[in-house]
DNA sequence: TGCAATTTTGCAACCGGTTGCAAAATGGGT
DNA sequence: ACCCATTTTGCAACCGGTTGCAAAATTGCA
């Protein structure tokens, strides 16, 4: 089928190691042999098996990109980011869908099967064990958007969604609304138990401040939606702090269609920064996540583990901030 | 490293070709000989190397996924639906991101060198050249969203886009619109090509009705918001098509800022009926895409083709069909 | 129990490359 | 032209599997 190393040496009249060398760069090949092989490949389009080289330098330039966020569109731009960076680098992604029945054990097989050289798991809705199941398969891993953690057992990179929490919490307050609300992704979330906590810590620093919680089952337009919708049915909070600009986006459409208007009957901060959040109809304040850095970094550090797997595990935070719209009313 | 054949059979006491069938079904195994092996495997960890036995087997069950849209939100559902779909079928995705400065050469050079087994090409926007590069280095290939063709050279699996634009004219006409836009995505994509032709000639029936045009430069919220701010600004038709929900959502968005509504001033129809499309206070009347059944039939094809790699070209069209909703106004 | 038919097993070659090592070729200096 | 240091080349083994073939083991049946 394909043209092979020995057909391209064959008609060179060379050996295979030549052929071999020509295509291996800093291996040592005079430029009359040069000359020779790349004539005869280019006669016979040669192009050079990866993975069978892959068998014997133990690289197969395969990185698995494992997710199970394919419903918030931001994911869209960070599969963009990660497949552009990657492939800049000469990887390739291998992409992993994880759905709720899928056994981590057997995405980590798979994976092994296919000899990547590293794994990149996205997803703030996944259990820290899962990266871990890689680590202690010992395939280099980076966990993005993961959470933080003083001793991490795997690299990750993201934000501190702690801090995200109270950094909500407390721009309410200081917008001076007293009765708050905190509407999260889906509680297993890691991302989502995180800012619940720094948004909480903040109420117990501010006694006079009345809060109440819920949570949407996923980070989508339409689980926000809905969820605004059933909190709006009973006494809903003065403002509230979405998990996510999609959930945000989701509770705003809800907010409209019950004849209601942000800023002045509700309050609204979100968190992500999506595209969407600059439109000027939505205009919604949001915290931001620097999404670019976080990929960007991700790869680096993924680089950096192939060459050095024993690297030691290593936290990235990213700093959030706000930006400003107009889903909250002006300070008092 | 990892533990191989060799160490397997070994610790079994076996031959390693024994070792080999028991991981290859449908290979003559004694039941004994099972046991001993997978007893050893399992205290070993081993889990045969899948790039070492695609040298000698010739399949990798890699599929190349290449696609260079990563802007469109339904985009995101058509990776969902695809990865998902083929790993169901023991398939890996090789994620492959087409940016507008690569060269489809590369990309076809990249995936032969990973010796993928078949590539499904999921864009509307690449010229069907690109789609033909890889099916003339032999691999087999579905382009997926695809313009259809009489005397296809690759299979494509899509919709008829010619019969949407006649199909969206037609509506504006009954509706009692006189003049009507043809809001279109990027002037390269074939969809965009295609829907203009239909909808033109649906004009070309109707000589009452005046008809304008013209072209987002993306299918992207922003691009469709833009470009609708920019006809705002001259005489506007009475209706427009946008070639996509994306565009007619940024569309609505724009309207929305001008102080203007739908349907009572401008009518709007997409194309793609994404979930966003439902939301009560977007309800935008448009023309459902089968994407499911596109990804599914795709990806079918793509198995099909595995088997048979001659297998004759083939074109799957699937209907389409206008979803009223509340972007239009009502038939007179 | 003996014998032929059938199943199971191991040998060895192969898939498409890489690489350590030693032999061959080249280059420099006198 | 000769000798030595350096570069280039080919041989052969290896990476982790698969597979055709023949030998060995098992089975069925008389």
């Amino acid at each position: 089928m394909a043209v092979t190393l020995k057909e391209v040496a064959e008609r060179a009249g060379v050996s295979r190691s030549a052929v071999s060398r020509t295509f291996t760069d800093g291996a040592s090949v005079s430029d009359k042999m040069r000359r020779k092989v790349e004539k005869a490949a280019k006669e016979l389009g040669y192009s050079p098996n990866a993975l069978a080289s892959s068998l014997t330098t133990g690289r197969t330039k395969l990185i698995g990109l494992v997710s199970n966020n394919f419903h918030n569109p931001i994911f869209l731009e960070v599969f963009d980011l990660f497949t552009r960076g990657l492939q800049d680098r000469g990887l390739r992604p291998l992409l992993v869908n994880l759905t709720d029945e899928t056994d981590p054990e057997n995405s980590v097989r798979m994976l092994r099967q296919y000899s990547v050289d590293g794994v990149v798991v996205a997803s703030s809705t996944l259990p820290p064990g899962f990266a871990k199941a890689f680590r202690d398969a010992g395939v280099p891993v980076v966990h993005s958007f993961g959470r933080a953690s003083s001793a991490p057992q795997v690299h990750v990179v993201g934000i501190d969604n702690v801090e995200c929490g109270r950094m909500a919490a407390r721009e309410l307050i200081e917008r001076g609304y007293t009765h708050l609300g905190f509407m999260g992704g889906p509680e297993g979330a890691t991302s989502t138990q995180d800012r619940y906590t720094g948004f909480m810590s903040e109420m117990s620093a501010n006694p006079g401040i009345k809060a109440s919680y819920s949570f949407a089952d996923a980070y989508s337009f339409d689980a926000g939606r809905r969820e605004m919708l059933r909190l709006l049915k009973n006494s809903p909070a003065q403002a509230y702090f979405c998990g996510d600009d999609v959930l945000s986006i989701g509770a705003l459409s809800a907010i409209d269609d019950s004849g209601l208007a942000c800023p002045d009957d509700i309050g609204l901060i979100g968190l992500n920064d999506m595209e969407m959040s600059r439109w000027e109809n939505i205009d919604l304040t949001t915290i931001h996540q620097p999404i670019r850095q976080i990929v960007t970094s991700s790869i680096e550090l993924m680089v950096a583990m192939l060459d050095d797997p024993e690297r030691y595990p290593e936290t990235r935070i990213f700093p959030c901030s706000i930006v400003e719209r107009g889903t909250l009313k002006a300070e008092v």
